[in-house]
DNA sequence: TTGTAAGCGTTATCAT
DNA sequence: ATGATAACGCTTACAA
């Protein structure tokens, strides 16, 4: 029996013929059941599994203006930090019904124009957003109408949005904090781009926790990088140029503390016995490298599933949740780090 | 001026009026400007500008049953190894118009149900499967039709794809080739799963480079992981303990290997002095890694896009370009490799 | 060359 | 409770 009946997807048409009644009936029937007699019901729903109906969006979508597709917006698919806050959006979609297309933002090559075209032609409902900007030259959202936004992991207060985000300075506070428990004093930092809220909320926690130690805090000590391997490394080569060079670092991001970590080594020192590193984000890297990074773990899962909450909530018209969610982060102790010996 | 004229995106409608002309005509004008006499085109042209008319998705879509969207089947969104193929695939995707919808296989969230459910309701237009499997149960595919499909990175000559892919068995055969031009007569194999095509290739490629090179295969230095650090470094462990362990070992992924190095580590052996280890895909993780890890590198963005074009291709009724594509990769020497010494 | 009208698959309004 | 009908935005015969 090769020959196939149905070679097209079965209609809403095929579902009221098979069951004798209009294709109103039949939509009915299937959306709001408390509006049809019993029996029509299950007529209809015993046509529909028959004929194996299932409503096409593109018919549904059109008629509802809308598309049940969510943008979200990633700085870099390939930086590992994202993949897992990118699954918990995409499971967390799916419960409720929504399409997820990723924005990939690393490349030239998907222009800025392309993510506002999306919005326009109307083949997305609603943005999340995992940088601290919107993908698209600013002042154009006030031309346009935007659609709903949640932002995750960043900041951008200027736009208002609901933001799921863990405290980054406390986070960044109590990093520090645990070397200078260890006896390091001269603590540096592996910062990330001044323009980054986060790097801006990570660095007062680095300060506050120095004021706290009663170290002052040293200018010098303070490095900056732009979350790559490289730049890890020769933010740690000008600390370790230092008259004083520090005992202990506290970076932005993990791959920094990577490069540091590389580059502490090519220099001879022994990590953590001479130095101590802490990073940040606990990606799966950390577990692996040698010695493993002791390093502030996100619960990126759940950042992914609480934004895409808060988003679905707008979606729905409900009243924006809460505004904001805030998640908790560990510290996690590995063997980076040690008590100084200097 | 804060008051909006236009609220919601602009309509065919809305540029008709404009230019006083019927949809008809803006269609033609658009999309077939040959076929309008030069003044109206510039006419129309111009209204749309005015208006800001872009077409929107879901009307040309419905009318043209067609959805512009494409799923990539990937079996696990977080291994590394899978985001720059992805890359390549959504930036081919957007120079054509496409979008790109990821299905992540590894959470059980994600049903199998949901990927056919896509199909039938018309929500994607084909296929890009970087597994070897059909992300639905067998059988389905012969009750209903499926899209155009590609597949990248794997196997599974019953499904008669389209495939682009490496010479797996060559790259296997060089690497452990590679390792016996260093001296080493006992060479281990850390294996993927049987059930993959493409660790069967690789399998080939080591028992014929150890045939050639004159030596017995023996099973026992044959060990199987599931592609996971804990897998790696148990198979690692079992390789050990055997009467006369390898000096050298050739793994079928890198997060194997660097389960096998770390074990090594632990049990006291240096890398690359007592034992040397090669790994397999050159994900970002074996530059940093200590030492650093000998291993093929695949190229990966270009597997992304050579899959995407060939879907294109089936999408646009052309003749499938070649059927498959054969891409070259290439052993990379880093510091996890050394002479024999023993 | 251009306009009219039908149709893609749904849903919503209005009758019945 | 159900059915006819119009509408969402776009494309395309067919007519003019």
């Amino acid at each position: 029996m090769k020959c196939k009946k149905q070679v097209v997807a079965a209609t809403m048409k095929d579902v009221a013929q098979k069951a004798n009644v209009s294709t109103a009936t039949v939509s009915r029937a299937l959306m709001n059941p408390e509006k049809v007699s019993q029996s029509t019901r299950s007529k209809v729903e015993q046509a529909a599994l028959d004929v194996g109906y299932l409503p096409q969006s593109m018919g549904r979508n059109l008629k509802r203006n809308e598309s049940r597709t969510l943008l979200v917006i990633v700085p870099d698919i390939c930086d590992p930090f994202f993949s897992e806050i990118i699954r918990g959006v995409e499971i967390t979609a799916a419960e409720h019904g929504y399409l997820v297309l990723i924005g990939d933002c690393a490349h030239q090559n998907q222009q800025e124009k392309t993510f506002i075209d999306l919005i326009i032609t109307k083949q997305i409902d609603g943005m999340l957003l995992l940088g601290s900007r919107l993908p698209f030259d600013d002042g154009v959202e006030e031309q346009r109408n935007l659609p709903p936004m949640v932002m995750a992991n960043e900041f951008a207060p200027e736009l208002e949005l609901p933001t799921v985000h863990i405290d980054n300075l406390t986070a960044a506070f109590n990093a520090v904090n645990y070397l200078h428990e260890l006896g390091h004093q001269r603590i540096g930092c592996i910062a990330g781009p001044e323009e980054m809220p986060l790097c801006y909320y990570r660095l007062q926690g680095y300060v506050q926790a120095l004021r706290r130690s009663g170290i002052t805090v040293d200018p010098h000590y303070i490095a900056r990088g732009n979350f790559t391997f490289e730049a890890g490394a020769s933010a740690m080569a000008q600390l370790l140029d230092l008259p004083q060079p520090p005992t202990a670092v506290f970076c932005h991001s993990d791959i920094m503390a990577l490069g540091a970590l590389s580059l502490a080594k090519r220099r001879g020192l022994k990590v953590p016995d001479n130095l101590s590193i802490i990073g940040f984000d606990n990606i799966s890297l950390t577990e692996f490298c040698d010695p493993p990074l002791t390093t502030v773990s996100q619960p990126r899962f759940a950042i992914g599933r609480e934004a895409m909450l808060l988003l679905l909530d707008q979606l729905n018209g409900q009243s924006v949740r809460s505004g904001s969610r805030l998640l908790d982060c560990e510290l996690i102790v590995r063997g980076s780090t040690a008590k100084n010996k200097s």
